[in-house]
DNA sequence: CTATTTAGTTATCAAATGATAATTAAGAGG
DNA sequence: CCTCTTAATTATCATTTGATAACTAAATAG
């Protein structure tokens, strides 16, 4: 086993994650807001409280394009901002009540598809995916 | 370990593997092409030689969108189309030889990348992912 | 205090993407 | 032959996304 077969099953193997994660959270979200403003809210729903720079680092957005969106969001009443009380150039930006909501409803739809996806597999099954999926997280993925 | 708890870290390792795919695959394709025409491209080198109709399954796009960006690859003689003998309403997709030149380029840059990446990792490591990628590729991401 | 840097916004433009309707051509079933 | 279905194309339009310049306001370094 050298390093170009492990890379080439790699490539194989990120393919059929990108597959089954798009399988998973097809049209999960609500047809208010567009795949990247999704993503933006998943980020945040994660990692909240965060700062508009933190998403454009994370997301690969430029920050105009990150403001614009905040905005749109903002605008949809999903997103809150609140200003930094020391440096007053930050801001921090949370999930509104609509937003966890929005957001709790489209990890129910990906959830649920994800349990049907794994309804045959044994006790010993998970556990090896489990297992794998630590490894990876460790020693490939972080 | 239940099925709810394995859910959250699946979202979590399915969000890292996102993050290093894209840094692996940062910049690596030519400026010529979109990324949508990338990954179709990708697609195609892989599973070569395939019809406009397999594109649009897998790539979750319409048929004209398909057929568009399939023109423009064409323009840019990164593909080449061949006539079905037997169903001469279909067609098979190829790379031509820019366009598997373009993509080896882009596939050595993200190799290295790679490499790079687990160069710090003992025979033993190696050996753990790659087992662990075969678990999950056979158990979950099939 | 002044210059520079940092965080974020606004405006604007080009390009990519998504969606739909209408069309061509050919195979399949009766 | 006739109808239906399938594979693919063309044209068109709205929307999303990416990129850039110009700007405000606040912190920081000298």
């Amino acid at each position: 086993m050298n390093k170009n077969t492990l890379f080439h099953k790699l490539v194989s193997f990120t393919t059929s994650v990108h597959r089954v994660t798009h399988e998973l959270t097809k049209n999960a979200k609500s047809d208010l807001i567009s795949q990247i403003q999704f993503n933006i809210l998943e980020y945040i729903a994660v990692n909240q409280p965060v700062t508009p720079s933190e998403i454009n680092d994370c997301q690969n957005m430029s920050m105009p394009n990150t403001s614009r969106e905040l905005r749109k969001l903002s605008e949809k009443k999903l997103i809150e901002k609140i200003n930094d009380s020391e440096d007053r150039r930050k801001q921090y930006i949370r999930l509104s009540n609509d937003g966890e909501a929005m957001m709790n409803e489209a990890f129910a739809t990906i959830e649920s598809r994800f349990i049907k996806r794994v309804q045959n597999a044994s006790k010993e099954d998970l556990e090896d995916i489990e297992r794998a999926i630590d490894i990876l997280q460790t020693k490939l993925f972080n």
